[in-house]
This record gives C-alpha cells, sequence and structure tokens, in this order.
DNA sequence: TTATCATATGAACGGTTGCTCATATGTTCA
DNA sequence: TGAACATATGAGCAACCGTTCATATGATAA
C-alpha cells in the first residue's frame, strides 16, 4: 500500500461528482473524441445540412456517416427533420458549439 | 452518388479548420473520453495529489493511474513536480477545468 | 551499499470501436 | 405498382485502447 492520506481523501472524495455523473461525462467526451464525428459537428455548425451533403464533404461513405450520426443523435447532440427523401441533421443546442470552442481554445494556444 | 449540392460544399468546406486541427481536436476530446482520466482531472480539481493518492482515491492500481497520467501529461493536460520519492500531479490549466464544466452543463440538464 | 518506498514502463490480453459491405426501410415520381 | 433515390441498419473485421502483471528507475534512510 502507499503512505498516509486518508484524511485528505476523505475531503476530496466528498467533493467528487458520482460514478455515474462522471461515467456519463467520460461518455460524451467519447463522442467528441473522434475526428469523423468533429468533423460531422464542424459541417453542421452554421447551418443543417443532409446526410448525403455530409458524406460528400468529407469523402466518406453514406453509411459510415449514418452510423456516426446515430451515435450523435443517441447523445443528443444533433436532431434531424425530414424533406421528402432528403433528411436534415442540425446541431442540437448550443453546448456542442461551446464544448468544441473550449477544445479549440486549448489546442490554439 | 447523391444529389447535387457542389456549391454549398464549397462555402462549408472553406470555413472549416484544417483536417490536422480537427484531428487534434479529436485526440483532446478522446483524452477526456474516459472515466478513469476524468475521475483523475476531477480528483485535482481544487489542488495537487500524489500518484497513490489518487490510486487510492479511485480505488486502482498504481499502475493503471501512472499510465494514464502519461496520457494526460502528453496532453499538457497536467503537470508534475517531485518532492523526494513523491510525485505531485496538478492540472496544467485552467481550459481543463472550463471543459469539463461545459460537459458538466450539458449532462446536467 | 542495501533495503524500502514511490513511480514509471513495456508487453500482452480482452474489450471496444469505426468502417465496409450487403441489405432493408421509407419517400417520390412516373 | 415499380423504379430510383436517400437514408438506416446489422454483421463482421481490423485497429485501437485500458488494464494487469512483471519489472525497471529513482530517491531516501539506515
Amino acid at each position: 500500500m502507499a503512505h498516509d492520506h486518508a484524511a485528505l481523501l476523505k475531503h476530496i472524495k466528498a467533493d467528487m461528482p458520482s460514478d455515474e455523473l462522471l461515467q456519463d461525462l467520460g461518455d460524451l467526451f467519447k463522442i467528441f473524441g473522434d475526428t469523423t464525428r468533429i468533423k460531422i459537428m464542424y459541417a453542421l455548425y452554421e447551418d443543417e445540412m443532409c446526410v448525403c451533403a455530409i458524406a460528400d464533404l468529407l469523402g466518406m461513405t453514406q453509411s459510415a456517416i449514418s452510423h456516426q450520426l446515430k451515435v450523435l443523435k443517441a447523445a443528443n447532440l444533433v436532431e434531424s427533420r425530414r424533406e421528402g427523401k432528403t433528411i436534415f441533421y442540425r446541431l442540437a443546442d448550443e453546448h456542442v458549439k461551446s464544448i468544441i470552442a473550449q477544445g479549440y481554445d486549448h489546442i490554439t494556444e
């Protein structure tokens, strides 16, 4: 075992969020932790876009994009609307932008 | 192929960051995308802490914590200082907190 | 130096993940 | 209804990732 620091730990532990919330936080960032998904979110930064336009933009398969959009949607990071055969995706809320912006700031310094 | 949207894509593409930066962004968030690393960063939220205290706090192996601290340090998310046999880690800057805080906001709503 | 403590590190293993391929679903138009 | 288009989805595979285990490094004290 290690040296003693029980007193310190007791204090820190009390201030930590629940395990469940920490897990959710990790799961959320995991979704931002893929270049393809980051690119998709950037593509939707200003305006909605249909699936095939995103696929075209990123030079990737429609299937690959659809799979990732499903992941993003399940995490409430994007929303969609149908217009005929086409389905348009958009960012779900401003949090997506601010999370990306914070990461951007850390990188570009 | 899909329906035509060349004009749209040209505009969007011009506004996208470089592939390299998008890759870096993904890599950054990937580091936040693991519960163990999130817990470590939360442990260091208020004050520095030695490796074995973190291991004790999280109920994990010293080896596992060291491996993750190495990842965090390589990404400039934590820094360390030595004091005798002990090595103390701390958050590298305020960005770490603000990135986590943004994620937290998205979760707790 | 030798023993002990604190931390770091390399290899290996199991689980996860993102893409591809084939196919299914859903919509429009003739 | 049938054909074409846009998107969704399941299975399978290769690559990646986090932990464990064994061991190495570095520092202190006797």
